[in-house]
RNA sequence: GGGCGCUUAGCUCAGCUUGGAAGAGCACUUGGUUUGCAACCAAGGGGCCGGGGGUUCAAAUCCCCCAGCGUCCA
């Protein structure tokens, strides 16, 4: 998101009542140029500006909350709360903070995250309106700032209270005026902010395809909550326009606010850091661990280190650290301005005292991040949301081994858990969490030790003297193995290259590069449209209705052949038999078209074959092998098929809730599979399985088979559907409509899911997990066969065990045991006749022999030899190896379409007077082909292996023998 | 979602740029030496060079596809 800073739009202006009642005056910030709303006469800074240090760093803006830590946060969202649940806005609990309810993010950025796009495109009504809301909220944009500027976070809860407006019916909640009037009422009556220090910020916003005027609210020289009036959307004939884009009214206007709790916190503590307000434990903690006051007092500063870590803060606050910031250039400025300020410390000092310090408060914000993601449900992996919980883990790994604390990932979450958070409202137990936690860190480790062989590797060609390492080769170590410029530089240090330092500007090169990458990779894919289907009527599905019909009559609306281009892309599933060439759309159907893991029906339209069933948004596609007449027509579907995919498709919902059971909460569908002959399921875990969990996950599914829970077909509203069942529903991924079909097998499973479904879990039969694999990191995929396809699974494997019994005349039983001595055997045979082989060509080389004559000085060996390339190899090696006998060999072979090798004794009369390769090409036209090597040794092959013999004679005639 | 890299002996990895007999260290086996443990010396066993296509007389090596692993950026 982008605000247009500076920029004076007249969609922005906020001129509202309350400002005149309560003696607001606008002004134009001098350092910003932006417009302000403010109380103070002598003010001429926004306060958010370079010139608006924290003023409230020691000297705390907000009365009446001494505690700290989770006690403070706890009692500061508990007050806001509270003040709009007195002014009538709904409490809303707050959403997990993985998104899994959208498809766009994997995390919860912001409270209206959890609205969007359902709610405020208007298609689906608020939870509550107005409502107010507590929302955690993960940002890692900015992860490399976190400890460094003193305010940044990962993880913050964003509080916030919500109107959703319809002004064109009438139904206004409230807008502008009364969303300033509550703020400013928190502000100055509930906190005691001196109204003086209140300045409201006019700063319109736009982005992800909305806009609207909206105000930063910034108190003490930091922004507290902004205030957004989401009015506007993009549209083409849209008459304003903002940034060059067209924007016009929208029919839902919408206040999102976002209030950072934090920061209250901070504002209300006037710590040094906003890290000190809220997780002083840690940080002391922490501190203690890695002697800090020790390694302070042995600087030999001669000054206040307390005053010094506030100065900074408020230096750091107004230097605005950015990601990418050369942290060189940043340390001077530092310097400087603590100069500025009478407190002497030179850039050495200033990074010995930082440096650890920075790592020391961006631990604990770290760790809350990452419990908070782990504690929802999420597995780490090495790509999508799980990486982002790797990459955080990965960042405190590092910390932890730069201050060098002896403490593991594990018991630093244990403390962080135990300090900080409230695990009732997680549905990951605490002791995964910690499982996962020494996981995740045993893999960080080994990344490192592989990082040493990579850098000796890539270091090879660099001198040990050598100071600084190429760009390019750093640049790829960062990027292939995840070791940074300052861990190859240690490594390096440790394997001998020991004057090697990263360069001044490194930093900041690296991060242009990937800034470059990121944009040169911004390229929007669309999918098109694979059939033509506008004006098509959306095709009645009759299959609900009665999952077990299979006979209907209706009408054809449409038939058309199916182009090339469409064979192409169609991508057909194995199990479709027979050549489509026709695409037919009916009034209605009960053909189920191929969706959410579902293979599509097969069956016949009048006497067309039905080879497979797409659709194309609302329109079904029947593939057929022929055309059909516009008109009447009855259609059959294939009913052992169907009721073949049903088996699967209910079984894969039983395997989920069954694995979920068994291995816990994070277990979630990250893909699943259902065709007539076996269905698959990935799930998401962090370790692999074991045929014991397996065996486990499938006994427990055959339990709830036996039990014959009725399986439940509910269609409802999305809101209540969230309401009733949470987001666990969504294990197909995030829904696109507002009604949704939600399957539930008694109390073992329950997801939104456009299947085809048996009544009766009992039904399905019997089901077995065949197999596990991993698919990626943290996924898990299970094959699975159910009700008659268990049954011929099962009989397949007898078969192919009773064949291969009958081969070696032995019972199955004892067939892992013969099999193990007949392949050791056939191993020590093959050994066997290589040492063989190699014996007969040492007695044909020996002697010099009937294959070899001499002339001038020099044995010509020329022969055709049985075997392979790697016999005549040794021969020619036996042959020419001798120097005192210079050696000129020429070996054919008719193996493999012929072979021929031409070979000399190194350095010796023979290599002298022949050159090998010129030989071979004039001898390898008899064999169809050619070669090619050095003047002593040169091969070639062909197609012609019967060509050997006339290949020799030439090279005889050549040579004059 | 987008890059990039990797996959070779039981393990850790070279070799690939420039196609031409598959290597090292550790571990293992045997023998020797020494012995408090360790170690040292010699010999040996152990490879579908991830899978599938292609180019070529010839592919671990070059090209394409797939899979897995790793990593970076969103």
């Amino acid at each position: 998101m982008e605000r247009p800073r500076g920029a004076d739009l007249s969609f922005g202006e906020t001129h509202i009542p309350y400002w005149d009642e309560a003696g607001f005056e606008r002004r134009t910030c001098r350092v910003t140029g932006l417009h302000f709303w403010t109380r103070d006469p002598t003010r001429d800074t926004c306060g958010d500006s370079t010139e608006d240090p924290y003023t409230f760093i020691g000297t705390p803006i907000i009365d009446g909350f001494p505690m700290r830590g989770k006690a403070l946060k706890d009692a500061m969202r508990e007050m806001f709360l509270g003040f709009f649940e007195e002014r009538d806005h709904t409490r809303i609990e707050p959403y997990p903070v993985i998104a899994r309810w959208r498809d766009d993010i994997h995390l919860t950025i912001a409270s209206i995250a959890d609205f969007q796009p359902h709610v405020t495109s208007g298609q689906v009504p608020p939870p509550a309106n107005p409502l107010v809301i507590s929302q955690p909220c993960i940002r890692l944009t900015d992860v490399a700032a976190v400890g460094r500027s003193g305010r940044h976070l990962s993880t913050f809860e964003m509080m916030a209270h919500h109107t959703f407006n319809r002004p064109k019916e009438g139904a206004v909640v409230y807008w502008i005026d009364q969303c300033v009037r509550y703020c400013d009422e928190m502000l100055s009556d509930r906190l005691g902010i001196a109204a003086s220090e209140i300045t409201y910020v006019e700063n319109p916003w736009s982005g992800g395809g909305n806009a609207g005027p909206a105000l930063e609210v910034i108190v003490g020289g930091l922004e507290l909550a902004t205030l957004v009036f989401m009015s506007l959307e993009e549209h083409t004939d849209g008459d304003i326009e903002i940034k060059g884009l067209s924007y016009r009214e929208m029919d839902l206007q919408i206040i999102d606010t976002g209030y950072g709790l934090e920061r209250f916190c901070w504002a209300a503590a006037g710590t040094p850091t906003i890290y000190e307000a809220i997780y002083p434990e840690s940080v002391e903690w922490l501190k203690e661990l890695a002697g800090f006051d020790a390694m302070v007092a042995g600087l030999g500063l001669d000054v206040d280190t307390d005053a010094l870590l506030g100065e900074l803060s408020k230096l750091a606050g107004i230097l605005n650290i950015d990601v990418g910031t050369d942290v060189a250039s940043l340390y001077e400025k530092l310097a400087e301005r603590l100069g500025e300020q009478g407190i002497s410390i030179s850039v050495g000092e200033l990074k010995r005292l930082t440096e650890p310090l920075s790592s020391i408060y961006a631990i604990p914000d770290h760790m809350q991040a990452i419990c908070n993601m782990l504690g929802d449900g999420l597995v780490p992996s090495n790509a999508k949301a799980g990486y982002l919980v790797r990459m955080l883990a990965r960042r405190v790994c590092r910390m932890l081994g730069d201050l060098g604390l002896a403490v593991t990932l594990a018991e630093l979450g244990a403390h962080h858990m135990d300090t900080h958070l409230d695990f009732d409202g997680f549905v990951q137990s605490r002791s995964a969490v910690l499982q996962i936690l020494d996981l995740e860190e045993a893999r960080y480790h080994e990344m490192l030790r592989k990082g040493e062989a990579a850098v000796r590797t890539a270091l090879r060609s660099v001198p040990k003297t050598a100071v600084e390492a190429p760009d390019v080769t750093l640049f790829r170590l960062a990027e292939e193995r995840g070791l940074n410029p300052e861990m190859v530089v240690s490594i390096a240090h440790a394997l001998g290259w020991e004057n090697l330092s990263v360069r001044v500007g490194f930093a900041a090169d690296m991060a242009a590069r990937n800034a470059l990458h990121t944009k040169a990779a911004a390229v929007a894919k669309t999918r098109e449209a694979l059939f033509a289907t506008n004006g098509a009527a959306a095709t009645v599905r009759e299959f609900y209705e009665d999952t077990t019909q299979t006979a209907f009559e209706t009408t054809v609306l449409e038939c058309s052949a199916l182009t090339e281009g469409q064979l192409s892309t169609l991508n057909f599933s194995s199990e479709v038999k027979g050549e489509p060439t026709h695409a037919v759309i009916l009034r209605s159907t009960l053909f189920y078209p191929e969706g959410g893991g579902q293979l599509g029906d097969q069956g016949s339209l009048g006497d067309t074959s039905v080879v497979d069933t797409r659709i194309e948004g609302e329109v079904i596609i029947h593939l057929t092998d022929g055309p059909v007449q516009v008109g009447p027509i009855s259609g059959q579907v294939d009913w052992n098929r169907r009721r073949q995919l049903m088996d699967h498709h209910t079984a894969v919902h039983i395997v989920g809730g069954s694995a979920r059971a068994h291995l816990g909460p994070h277990i979630w569908q990250a893909g699943s599979n259902k065709g007539e002959r076996y269905a698959r399921l990935d799930v998401t875990h962090f370790q692999r399985l074991t045929r014991d969990d397996i065996d486990q996950i499938e006994d427990h599914a055959n339990e709830i088979i036996a039990a014959n829970p009725s399986i439940e077909k509910l269609v409802m509203g999305r809101a209540e559907a969230d309401q009733r069942f949470g987001f666990e529903l969504y294990q197909g991924g995030p829904p696109k409509q507002q009604q949704i079909r939600i399957i539930r097998i008694g109390e073992h499973d329950v997801q939104a899911c456009g299947g085809t479904h048996h009544d009766e879990a009992g039904q399905v039969g019997e089901l077995r997990i065949i197999r596990s694999s991993q698919v990626q990191d943290g996924v898990e995929r299970l094959q699975i066969v159910a009700g008659e396809t268990a049954r011929e699974h099962a009989r397949a494997q007898e078969r192919l065990l009773n064949e291969s019994s009958e081969v070696f005349g032995v019972s199955p039983e004892n067939l892992p045991a013969t099999v193990q001595r007949f392949f050791e055997e056939w191993k020590s045979q093959q050994k066997r006749m290589e040492i063989l082989e190699a014996e007969i060509v040492r007695l044909r080389t020996s002697g010099g022999g009937g294959d070899a004559v001499e002339k001038d000085g020099i044995r010509y060996a020329i022969m055709e030899i049985d075997g392979e390339m790697k016999q005549m190899m040794t021969m020619l090696t036996q042959l020419t190896r001798d120097a005192s006998k210079p050696t000129l060999a020429i070996l054919g072979t008719r193996s493999g379409g012929g072979k021929l090798i031409v070979a000399s004794t190194e350095g010796s009369l023979a290599a002298e007077r022949h050159d090998a390769v010129e030989i071979l090409n004039a001898i390898a036209g008899h064999i169809g082909g050619g070669g090619g090597g050095r003047p002593t040794l040169a091969q070639g092959g062909g197609s012609n292996g019967d060509g050997i013999p006339a290949a020799l004679d030439a090279a005889r005639q050549l040579l004059g023998l």
